[in-house]
DNA sequence: TATTAATCGAGACGGTACGTCATGTCTTTTA
DNA sequence: TAAAAGACATGACGTACCGTCTCGATTAATA
């Protein structure tokens, strides 16, 4: 069964990893999962899908969760970048109404929402997406939000975490369950937990 | 393989739905999901704890998740209902805290989460999840302070759903996240979103 | 992907071992055996060319040596059985003139020789084909040579199990290393062996 | 993974052949058939043990049969040659008591069930095996016959190959289906097929 | 004294088959 | 007619080897 994807591809490296075998793989597993739902997202199906043998993704990904999660970490990167620069009103306030368009509205993030709800079926899970990808977005964050109340742009009614949990919390939440985040909203959470 | 659960149980009834079969597979299907997790929570495993016969149980429940949905369904209302009558700020304030408390510490909470999370993999599970529970509920929710905002009780920032989505959010996104929900967190939202 | 074999087939029985299944796995053995050879005989193609499922096979024979088995068993009381009733000197000769030609040219010796084969690179193989095959048919043959030494038919110059291997070692060496057995030499090693 | 056996090894000779890597894959082949049987015999398991890499083994084997057929031959000429030279009836009688003492007794002529096993399941086996090994040898042993029977030592009672299997056949069907071959069988058959 | 060419260990790769497990459908038997 | 029992086709799981390949290193013969 050939790979789906039609490039020539493949210029086998030897004894290195397959940088077009992992690639193949992410956006197999990007595809299947905006295609067909996390229910057809099995491994099988995604080295049928990348042209990868299953061991492939054995050797190099735990699970497939793993996968996803690496595509989630390049995708964030991308489209949903914590800024490190500036911290003005202007600028957190984007940063959440881009938190709440990736989630309900950008295809990769559906990855966020199903991996938030496969930690509730598999500990692992959990723990690698505390480790790999809440945690260290959450410390960026803190960094973002304290620069902002030292430079007097924003004041959290509540301590760091609770602030960020009381703006994203719904957010997500209404991702969750198939609402919409209209940009008035976001702005109405920013503007109770972080401008009062 | 024989049931695990011991009693001697089942005067098989022939012509009548068997109400102890019915029992032995919420049971079971609560139990396995408390002790071993949704992973484990199979048609198989289930039928082997509550030492029922697989067919018995796809005759009454079209897939796993409406079984949990009955068990979230009991439990909900036993530990955890929307009050019905009083709409003062302390009845709605002690609603969300139960809320809280349900979610992230009372093992029934965790089929909510885990119904949450099925849904993100299974649209069938997102409809069933809000037609039998997330709507109605919502219902009552909305009751519930429409009747403190008339007698002066509450005065929500936002418009309702949107309100409630603001308390709720952070919860459930918590409790999603592993993290706890304190009660002063609770109060915090809560004056924040309705008392202001 | 559906059975090899065309015929409507199987009237699912429900509680009960399907025959027909246990059939078509025979038959699928067999044919792929012979036409394909022991190293395509995976349970795979068993399964496939059989249009059962691997696990209707691994319910029923706890490896494809069993599977094996069973087939030589039918196939040699069929073609190749011991004669119970008369020993005389013709009905014993005549009997490893049989066994010569059901080695070297019935395609359902391919079976005994495969077997003994497997045998040699497996003790549950060589375990089973003794127990089920090479045992009992051996009782058989003794029995048969016994009753032909009172009759003053035969004579042996060994002692029985000797006898019969100088009579069969050589059929069966020459079936393994792919030369022929002509009726000329199994009338030799019959005379010399037990009619001296 | 290092090499299993433990000697410092390997002074890698560069555009040469190395010969310690040619020892240790046919040890390690002999090893592993030996200790853990034919079916642990794989071509990772023995570059494993040889602390060889695969490509070195497929560099100068076209198959783990043609690594057998070295060790066999190599083996055989040490523990069981072809007496070359004198043909009196006791070099003969030696040379098959010796045939039975390898296949029976010799950890090394278990090599030689296992490949006129092997050769059962393929072709290219059964071809190999009688190019280098069985064709050959019984060359070898036609001629010790010949002599034999000029120098009026032996008479064989039947064409030569047809002598030669009647005593070499029930040694090697009793190896392969696990019965011992006593002396005194090997005796009997001699006598019986070449001394009457 | 470089350069070339073949060897070696290592190990990634696309595959096939393994034996196990859960799915949802079906049938028989028992009460 | 409900329920226990369990056979069945389907298909994914994660593992083991297959045979091919490409690397970087080593070394011998050649230029």
């Amino acid at each position: 069964m050939p790979a789906v994807n039609s490039q020539p591809r493949r210029a086998r490296s030897g004894n290195q990893r397959d940088e077009a075998a992992r690639l193949a793989v992410l956006h197999a597993a990007d595809d299947l999962l905006v295609e067909h739902g996390f229910a057809k997202l099995t491994i099988e199906a995604i080295a049928r899908q990348a042209g990868v043998a299953k061991q492939t993704i054995y050797r190099w990904w735990p699970s497939k969760v793993e996968i996803l999660l690496d595509t989630l970490i390049e995708d964030s990167e991308k489209r949903f970048a914590v800024p490190a620069e500036k911290s003005t009103e202007d600028v957190i306030r984007g940063y959440f109404r881009g938190y709440a368009r990736f989630v309900t509205r950008d295809p990769a993030g559906k990855v966020l929402l199903a991996l938030i709800a496969e930690a509730q079926h598999n500990p692992g899970t959990a723990k690698s997406l505390h480790d790999r990808y809440l945690g260290p977005r959450r410390e960026l964050e803190r960094d973002l939000l304290t620069r902002g109340t030292e430079a007097g742009e924003v004041s959290p009614r509540l301590d760091l975490d609770a602030a960020i949990d009381a703006v994203v919390g719904p957010i997500v939440y209404r991702a969750l369950t198939g609402a919409n985040v209209p940009r008035a909203l976001v702005d109405a959470l920013f503007d109770g937990q972080l401008k009062p």
